[in-house]
RNA sequence: GGCUCGUUGGACUUCUGGUGAGGUCGCUGGUUUCUCAAGCCAGACAGGUUGGGUUCGAAUCCCACACGAGCUGCCA
């Protein structure tokens, strides 16, 4: 039989980090085993507009590469994959467990059933259900109706004895039965709820594997039941560790955000992430644009295959040193054998480390067309680029080297791409570097006149230039070179300056020395 | 409170009971460079600062304790 896996989003409109790691190892499991991916929606609870908050997240697979073989927008052999619209399959399941006894109609209302389990609280022993208001015949049933009563369905619990299962990353785990309440399956309005529908699908969607979250290893129990209630086989269990926050073991939390920014590492990726959607022009939107979901990545130009990479290691290796992986290494070596039991925290600065490793592993090409992106998306290249542009973004990638980490850090070189008469200049550089060091202004004057006639305006020809004019002043090169940087880019800190100079070409260059030089007399 | 799971340097991890526990990220220092990154070299930092047991020998196996987390819903 063929190895099929789920992994079942509530549409909430965002694709949560640690929900894309569980979905990744069910993925690779069925991948790698030539199975089955299935996406099923759990939206038996949604009230509001399904389609718009799943779209975010079925983008948010497909850019990661997690391409699912049934699901939405593309149905399959058990269709449909929503539960709202399975709800008479739940039904008929109800049904069938009310019939053999294995659930009953219970009249209780709220309040009394809560005070039964508050009573039991208080006197600090485990709650069992009295069962008072379980109706199990019609008459009782017709009782219950003529006092104003309506129901709702239970599960019919076992009260002693074990429930034992083997997990595939947990080993053999066991659970009373005693301690397992009465759970609702069926709400008075004829509506399901979660464990009856997840275990309906899974076996009607013939899923082999049920690989999800370790908060789900107590709910097993109850989702056994009702499977054997229903004289379902049981699929393979794997309880994987959650995600945990930065520094802790609490589980990651899209909420949490405003706490997590205490934190060093994640405050700076948040913040990378921040003055690139300012420069894009973006307010970010505070609901998604959070690094605990993947479409903060999507938005600042991370590499799909980096996060991937990361969150494999989040809970699986395969030694004591491999650290990076290819999709098809991922699928050749995944095992769930290997799975961690304890939880692993989200590590901001190890995953722009993996970031930086591919997106510097990329060709050139590409990687300046994933930036070229981020120049127009920020107005500073036009649609269609001209030519002439395409080959300048090419040559600031390939100077700007591995700083460029996403590719939406090609925007801290924005002022290659403004009019030279635009040109910003940082005041503490400007001051630092031009306005304090005595012959600053007089330097980049001279250097100016040499630029202008000299008959090679190429980075090897520019620096033999400069260090003979060094030569000649009588001073180091870092004398006058601080100067030129803030002069022609407005910044202090940049890649190389003779490539800063050939990429701007000889009329940038002067108009831009003459620029700094007016500004350095009007601050004098 | 109860149940379940977990516990190695700041983080992710490796370690069929057997030399000073290994790797990656981060950190510190040095070095290189026109700045910033990167690079190179070196360094600090670990088995729950718990108690007991098994053993010639324990991070590893067992028990206790402590700590942490998850669950304990007419949420998923």
């Amino acid at each position: 039989m063929s190895v099929r896996t789920r992994f079942a989003p509530s549409p909430t409109g965002y694709l949560h980090i640690g929900g894309v790691r569980t979905a990744l190892f069910n993925w690779l499991l069925a991948r790698q085993a030539g199975g089955q991916f299935i996406l099923r929606i759990d939206d038996t609870d949604a009230q509001r507009n399904v389609a718009e908050a799943l779209q975010p997240i079925l983008d948010g697979f497909r850019w990661l590469g997690l391409d699912w073989d049934e699901g939405p927008e593309i149905g399959g052999p058990y269709e449909p994959y929503f539960q709202s619209e399975r709800l008479s399959h739940y039904q008929a399941a109800a049904q069938q467990l009310l019939d053999s006894g294995h659930a009953y109609r219970d009249y209780s209302l709220p309040a009394e059933f809560a005070a039964e389990r508050e009573t039991a609280e208080k006197e600090k022993r485990d709650f069992v259900y009295s069962r008072k208001w379980m109706a199990e015949t019609s008459e009782q049933a017709a009782n219950f109706a003529a006092a104003g009563r309506s129901f709702v369905v239970r599960l019919k619990m076992p009260r002693e004895g074990q429930c034992q299962f083997h997990d595939l990353i947990r080993g053999d785990v066991a659970f009373d039965w005693v301690r397992e309440p009465d759970h609702v399956i069926q709400r008075g309005d004829g509506t399901c709820l979660y464990h009856l529908a997840s275990v309906v699908d899974d076996h009607e969607y013939r899923i082999t594997h049920v690989v999800r979250a370790i908060e789900h290893l107590s709910n097993t129990p109850r989702q056994i039941f009702i499977a054997q209630s229903l004289g379902y086989e049981l699929p393979q269990y794997a309880h994987i560790p959650f995600v945990a926050e930065p520094g802790s073991k609490n589980k990651l939390s899209k909420r949490k955000i405003e706490q997590y920014l205490n934190n060093k590492e994640f405050k700076r990726l948040y913040q990378s992430g921040a003055d690139i959607a300012a420069k894009v022009g973006v307010i970010p939107d505070p609901n998604s644009f959070n690094p605990v979901l993947v479409d903060f990545y999507r938005q600042i130009g991370f590499l799909p295959d980096a996060i991937i990479n990361y969150l494999l290691l989040l809970g699986w290796s395969l030694d004591d040193k491999t650290e990076n992986f290819s999709r098809e290494e991922m699928l050749q070596h995944f095992s769930l054998d290997r799975v961690v039991k304890s939880e692993a925290s989200f590590d901001p600065q190890k995953l722009l480390t993996f970031q930086g490793r591919y997106m510097n592993g990329l060709p050139l090409k590409q990687k300046a067309k994933l930036c070229l992106a981020f120049l127009q998306r920020a107005g500073l290249v036009a649609d269609p680029v001209p030519c002439a542009t395409g080959e300048r973004v090419q040559q600031i990638v390939a100077a700007a080297d591995d700083r460029i980490v996403m590719a939406g850090d090609i925007l801290q070189f924005e002022n290659f791409f403004v009019p030279d008469q635009q040109l910003q200049y940082e005041d503490k550089a400007f001051q630092k570097r031009l306005v304090t060091p005595p012959r600053a202004g007089e330097l980049i004057n001279e250097f100016n006149l040499v630029i202008a006639i000299t008959p090679e305006f190429t980075a090897a020809a520019l620096e033999i230039e400069l260090k003979n004019f060094c030569e000649t002043q009588g001073i180091e090169l870092g004398d006058i070179i601080h100067a030129l940087r803030v002069a022609l880019t407005g910044s202090a800190a940049g890649f190389g300056m003779f490539d800063t100079m050939a990429i701007l070409g000889r009329a940038s260059c002067i108009s831009r020395i003459n620029r700094a030089l007016d500004k350095l007399e009007r601050a004098s």
